[in-house]
DNA sequence: CTGTTAGCGCCTTCAT
DNA sequence: ATGAAGGCGCTAACAG
């Protein structure tokens, strides 16, 4: 077995090379100052060899470590998830390592910037959906880490995300368009205080007072983030007073919750009740849902260049990047079928198809 | 404002705190043989400071990087991303950090394996859903660092996993006590091989064998894995010369593609055709989808604690866990309708519906 | 219990 | 273009 040789160090393979370590050093390194033979040979040695650098020397050498953290709550979460997977792959391509903190729990997040954890340990942090207040922001700062938020709203720090209120007044402008307009909301808080939804929320009332109609209290309907949360308050909805024949959902996950209780109760989607989410997730196509798509792998992409860029050179272009969505209308959404809502045209259901953007 | 000083080093909280380096270092590390008092000070002064440690020098001087990888495909994937933050929250929990490398294609996990970045970046492998050839597992050994599997079956490693086989008995032996016979049965692979289902086939022909049904070949499609893939494979199912009374899929994606055909196609779930999948996925309580549950969360919790003990310990008293699964019926599988007064929409053959039970 | 002394493996001026 | 030497910040023997 092999494997309780010492490592080879850079110093072995620059005697290997018959050269000095700072030689080596530069070779491996594609620093400037070596001769092209030279530095070829050497590394030619050091991969015969099997040489791997030692990260802790370089580091505590050259005062970088060459990872960034990446700080998100969740990852079973697809927005979270998705976003993760692109700012991954930037990175990794920038030869950069990535740390995860998963800090979910509000006490997680608090440990994390009381412990600062990242303050020695990565070059600069991405926040993916995390609330950074001006303490931490402070915090970090005087430490020197770079910071990056991702879907966020953190002004305070270079950012890319999309416009929550003009991508909620799509979703709501929709529904009023197709007639509707006993309109619920059904909107999502997180409980742990993550996401913000106040501008999906304004984006209701935005629409509803362009169009004249009363923000009526009893449709709308806050609950935490959850599928089944949606389906409850759903139950509740359909049992009240008022029965809506549309409802605008905070995200997809939540549609979906509402979209099973209302068959649950032997209604029809979208006959009976429109439904549409925000997100299309990959979830939405499956069910056929009509949805606002935001462009999550991009949001990421962008993250993660702006990192690169700012471990590069020091400064960032664009310091907020605002990714533009889309309405994608599927087939839970249709006109109201009692006339008295629906003042233009009757429902007619629809067979087949129809993807694309909506009538505006 | 924004501090541009040195950061703080251990000697400096040692002469803070009037006492040798030494000292500070093993009051700080929980190390014994520091008077109680002494060690309270040193550390009092340290958190008044903001003292962080370096882990790089710490890491060079010790020999150990207290980080672990985390080696996965995807984390877009419910399984993936559910068992990572799992194994996350222990690591976490035992003061180790995470690095994440994502290797969903193949040539990515070959470039990992090759390069083998983690060679001295991590005192551990945790490879999720991931196949492990033998040569790379002799070079991870050679390498010398701890490797355990989760989710998949590299049984050249510590690891924990379900029962692939048994899982799929359970789903397939559901719709057989049903009553059903023509079970159709759509098998994902995995386009990057990371995940085999051998097993889960394996399961249909098993249970098929013992009701004493023929397995009938054109009644078994495989596709690549993913929702939209078996909705396309449902219409072939649909449209081909036997139409199945009932769906067996490898996952609850793909079951949920293929109800939406299903659906689509004016059909109905359950009552033209019960379906039933895998995972117990989130979206599968709000698609109210009957399929067998697998403990992710714990996979990956069990998986953590291995790595954990594993750096602790430097052995393992289990080697291989293998956690139960179990079905959860909703309401996508029923009894077959008998055929008397099924419209059908081409003549086929009929056979005697064998009223089902209730299921188990 | 505590201080002293050596490195850990590499990068980086400075010479040459 | 290359080499020598110092130090990055910490831990691990040893002494005391």
């Amino acid at each position: 077995m092999v494997s309780d040789e010492r490592p080879l160090t850079l110093a072995d393979i620059a005697r290997l090379a018959g050269v000095g370590a700072a030689t080596a050093s530069r070779a491996l390194n594609e620093a400037a100052g070596v001769a092209p033979a030279t530095r070829r040979r050497i590394q030619e040695i050091a991969r015969a060899h099997g040489y791997v650098i030692s990260p802790a020397a370089a580091s505590l050498a050259a005062g970088v470590t060459r990872r960034v953290g990446l700080v998100v709550p969740h990852l079973s979460r697809w927005f979270q998830a998705t976003t993760t997977e692109a700012i991954h792959s930037v990175l990794a391509a920038a030869g950069l390592d990535v740390l995860m903190y998963l800090v979910g729990r509000a006490d997680e997040r608090r440990a994390f910037f009381d412990r600062l954890p990242a303050r020695r340990n990565v070059d600069a942090l991405v926040v993916v959906g995390v609330p950074v207040g001006k303490a931490e922001q402070l915090r970090l700062e005087s430490v020197g880490v770079h910071v990056v938020a991702a879907g966020g709203q953190s002004v305070a720090f270079p950012h890319v995300s999309i416009d929550d209120r003009a991508t909620g007044r799509l979703a709501v402008r929709h529904l009023v368009n197709l007639g509707h307009r006993r309109i619920a909301t059904i909107e999502a808080e997180d409980p742990d205080q993550v996401v913000q939804p106040r501008d999906r929320s304004r984006a209701y009332d935005d629409v509803l007072a362009e169009a004249g109609v009363a923000v009526d209290p009893r449709l709308r309907v806050v609950i935490d983030w959850g599928g089944e949360q949606a389906a409850a308050a759903m139950a509740g909805l359909l049992a009240g007073p008022v029965r809506p024949t549309a409802v605008y959902a905070h995200s997809d996950e939540v549609a979906l919750g509402a979209i099973r209780t209302i068959r649950r109760a032997g209604l029809r989607v979208p006959d009976d009740v429109s439904v549409v989410g925000i997100d299309d997730a990959p979830p939405a196509a499956l069910a056929d849902l009509t949805t606002v798509r935001q462009p999550v792998w991009e949001q990421g992409i962008r993250a993660g260049r702006m990192v690169v860029d700012l471990l590069r050179t020091g400064v960032l272009a664009d310091t907020s990047v605002i990714l533009p969505t889309e309405l994608v209308v599927r087939r839970t959404t249709a006109p109201p079928r009692d006339s008295a809502d629906a003042p233009r045209r009757r429902g007619t259901r629809r067979r087949r198809g129809h993807r694309g953007r909506s009538p505006t």
